[in-house]
DNA sequence: AGCATAAATAATAA
DNA sequence: TTATTATTTATGCT
């Protein structure tokens, strides 16, 4: 591949009113885009692989999480950025109409994964060990949230859910120490 | 620790014209920087490590890469957002200021590591995997000496061998929570 | 251009 | 605070 290193082009173009283009491709536009993408999309609170997989779900070319990685980077050649740019352009303009509407609204569009947090009933007595154990089979280190919110939910301390928690990753790993030792 | 959830707050007060506070501190106007100053950041392109770095380097307080991120999710008790919050504000006026003024200015500015380019990949031979996949099913977790020993029996550098164990024991940990996954 | 995974960054535990 | 884990980004392959 034939990558000119146009991100080490000067800020400053001292030299002329012109912009810097190769095959007829300003590369300065490119360049700056390409910045304000990013910043763009932090903006928004989204990764390259949100961003990815959302144009993976839309119509319209599909992009990688590698391949926003790659542009943000402009590590492509000036003809491939040329093709993405309006792709990117269009998608963003988008998501940003959307988060105005609220944040649900973007969720919606991203095509997110917010059904990651579902809980169930929990706890310690016989029937919230059950629930706690149910809970740990699907996600093994809850955040805060989902913390608080099983403490609430089955009247424990959260202190005590937070260690259960700790204590029963440590067990899985001693468990699996355990039995790939005792298989030689 | 007592700390109240300010983050949760909501963005609407629509009950009076007085902003939401305790001890005094107005909570809304904290959240509304912190979440600002995450834009600006990214905006310069800094990470929370350098920003860290860069306030321990200059005089007032020292805040470490932590101290940042938890500023930036205010999981930090109010009055000590209000404590960090005038020192951040001052430096991020200096290198916003520093950074119009050219990249490296700011980089000046940062007491940055400008020539800390991206560690090139390590690319392990079979051989070398072999070794390291024997070592880990007996150890996960190699003690230091263990770990120089391997760098110096494989001929690769010391933090490399540590940082593919973490990335093998993150490897294990989804494997398992995938396997859990598929078969309920 | 995408997969696998190494490395960097952010978040959390200790 | 420092140490470690979790998440995100970047890159060697092909």
């Amino acid at each position: 591949m034939i990558c000119v290193d146009y991100l080490s082009l000067p800020d400053t173009v001292g030299n002329s009113t012109e912009s810097t283009t190769v095959d007829g491709i300003n590369l300065d536009e490119i360049k700056e885009f390409a910045r304000q993408f990013k910043i763009r999309r932090l903006s928004l609170g989204l990764t390259q692989t949100q961003v990815g997989q959302a144009l993976s779900a839309t119509e319209g070319p599909a992009y990688s999480q590698s391949a926003i990685c790659r542009f943000e980077k402009l590590d492509i050649t000036p003809k491939s950025a040329q093709k993405i740019k309006p792709v990117l352009e269009r998608w963003m303009m988008e998501a940003e109409e959307r988060y105005k509407n609220g944040v649900d609204n973007l969720t919606d569009f991203i095509g997110s994964e917010p059904s990651k947090k579902r809980k169930r009933r929990t706890s310690f007595t016989p029937q919230a060990l059950d629930v706690l154990n149910q809970y740990f089979e699907r996600n093994t280190h809850p955040s805060g949230a989902e913390m608080t919110d099983l403490s609430e939910k089955l009247n424990y301390d959260r202190e005590v859910i937070r260690v259960w928690f700790c204590n029963k990753r440590q067990a899985l790993k001693n468990t699996i120490k355990k039995l790939k030792h005792d298989t030689p």
